[in-house]
DNA sequence: GATGAATGAGCTTTCATTCAT
DNA sequence: GATGAATGAAAGCTCATTCAT
């Protein structure tokens, strides 16, 4: 069996465990009978809990953020980058529905128990909008008031909370496709009605 | 000395110790210790650690709910509701840095290890935004096509989102009321140029 | 109930339990067991497991040292002294007999497990028979060429062996009087018949 | 390769494991590691960790027994024979330092965890001293009333208890031969200056 | 009501040993 | 014979909770 394969089959099931339980209520024993392998055979491919915790991160979302740059790079226009971005990331939750929940919580967390840990992938992956704000400033598409550090947070910060309240009630009114273009219109032209003259 | 000073003092306690460690690493000796009290004391309070937290969830959302709720009472125009919902939210992290954190944190664990406990309160909170969204379309202020369900959720996650950034790193470059403005700005008219054409 | 019972309580079984099985060997749940308390409640008193164990050597080799220079302020004779040590060093096998089969294996793992620990009191108990050595010697009684530094060990560790043996196997064929007697003597006098020509 | 090859490093290699860490401590995989062996190989020579223990006693000290008796043979004089055993024993900790620390060490433990063990090779290296002492006897030589098996155990207890000493802090400020001149001096004629008048 | 010493269940982690390759 | 990945029992330690004072 190669090592990979274990490294893996483990990754998935704590996903599943922590997803289910949450990371501190999530014991080694979980994972390893849900992986099917010894609770010995984890420490074989993980210094320890916070260990594979920490490998989620890093593998999974490097993946997810490899994705997403692909099918943003299909695109031209800033105003559709923003729009692909959020399907992509709504879709998450359907399609990978105990990662997105782990991410989402633990993301909160990992802070406070990992003091010395930076989440660099996470960045990485909100640094992707800040990018598309920054080409659509340059197209003269985007106002130049707008502040790219700000408004970055906004529409992630938009997003992460669509893709919570599905993760924790997983009926959703509005399809993901929809949300996606009523989060990134908001953004784009905001709620105000265009025929209402302008506040001062 | 009264009943309540020693339920308050715990109350506060936890809010500082939960903060600082987060609520599974906080030890209920650590809170007795920040209170003051005795370990024995805390449960003739509560009946058990969970029960601080939704204690604090309960108490402390509710008093920020009446503040809010007050304020936005005193605006006619729907516009500069969301602005002061906006910078009331994000004053919480100056103001109460160490509640805002743990509301922060905990409000995405919450539901994995209290699977019975409904945070009504703040649902109660979140609505608020939707109330607003409503009063605006009602006045047509507002686009009748945005969802108030997808919108409160867009407004309100990317205020959070901002407060997570500065909960983590105290050292904002922007102001709570630049940064208020700046997202409302964005909610109400969108990053969008409005010299350039809307796009199909 | 008063703090020091359980601490002695918690001493007198780890002497028991490292005596029948080692240190390492013992579990914490044995000693617990032992002393008729909880496990936990071993570490309100103990740091760790090597902490019950540097306790038991600082503790009563400390009570020992006292014993053993009030005995040998009795004498006024190296000579007698000696023989006093040994006396005491013997008959703590008999009167603390776990004691001794605590202090004799341990003293040679300790500083394989507790690189940092000095076992400062062991070698306060050492130096009682150097100072005697040094008064006898200073007296002219005891020979000008004899190493103090040498000598000290040697008295020792040839009353140690004896300890060692009768920890083992506890049926003596000598008294402990006659064992203190025979070592002093072959200490002071040595093996040699008075009559033989000294060697070269 | 031989057989006797891989049993001979694994031993080797337990040798410097064991003395570095102690019995306890060292893993089955450090000493594998050390013999350049995997961990599995170990136990195609040997049944468990006592075993290569076990071992080390009943072979290394068998080869030691062996010189040290050779070495005896070419003395006549019993009073030489106790000096040349003390040099070969001190000689121990120089050229074979980490047996030495195994020795030392785990011979006090080995009782303890290996309840049916009799460590027969280790007696029948003390049994040289007594045949010396009963040699010595029968020359007249040494005092009739000297104890052999209480002697043999002071003269060899006296060496070891050197070895301790120079097995924890290898900066001695004797030399070999003069600490064994000493010992086996002070064990032949005492420490009593020979111009004062024995005591009573 | 208040205390805090005591409890003991429950967890992470280690590591001697096995066995399929 | 040799390997080393896999096993799982075992143990030290923590800490929420209790209860005698």
């Amino acid at each position: 069996m190669r090592t990979s394969d274990k490294h893996q089959k483990i990754i998935q099931a704590a996903i599943k465990v922590f997803a289910r339980k949450g990371f501190f209520s999530a014991r080694i024993s979980d994972i390893a009978k849900e992986a099917r392998v010894a609770d010995g055979t984890i420490y074989l491919y993980f210094n320890n809990k916070y260990d594979i915790l920490i490998s989620i991160f890093e593998e999974e979302i490097g993946k997810i953020i490899l994705q997403v740059k692909l099918a943003i790079e299909q695109e031209d226009d800033p105003r559709q980058m923003l729009e692909v971005f959020a399907r992509h990331h709504l879709s998450l939750v359907e399609e990978k529905r105990e990662l997105a929940e782990v991410l989402q919580m633990e993301l909160r967390q990992s802070n406070k128990f990992m003091k010395e840990y930076r989440n660099t992938k996470f960045i990485e992956y909100v640094d992707i909008i800040s990018a598309i704000i920054h080409k659509g400033q340059e197209m003269k598409l985007f106002r130049a008031d707008v502040l790219p550090g700000v408004a970055k947070r906004a529409f992630f910060g938009a997003l992460d909370e669509m893709s919570r309240l599905w993760v924790l009630s997983p009926d959703p009114t509005y399809t993901i496709a929809e949300t996606a273009k009523q989060i990134s219109d908001i953004f784009l032209v905001g709620v105000i009605n265009k025929n209402t003259p302008a506040r001062a």
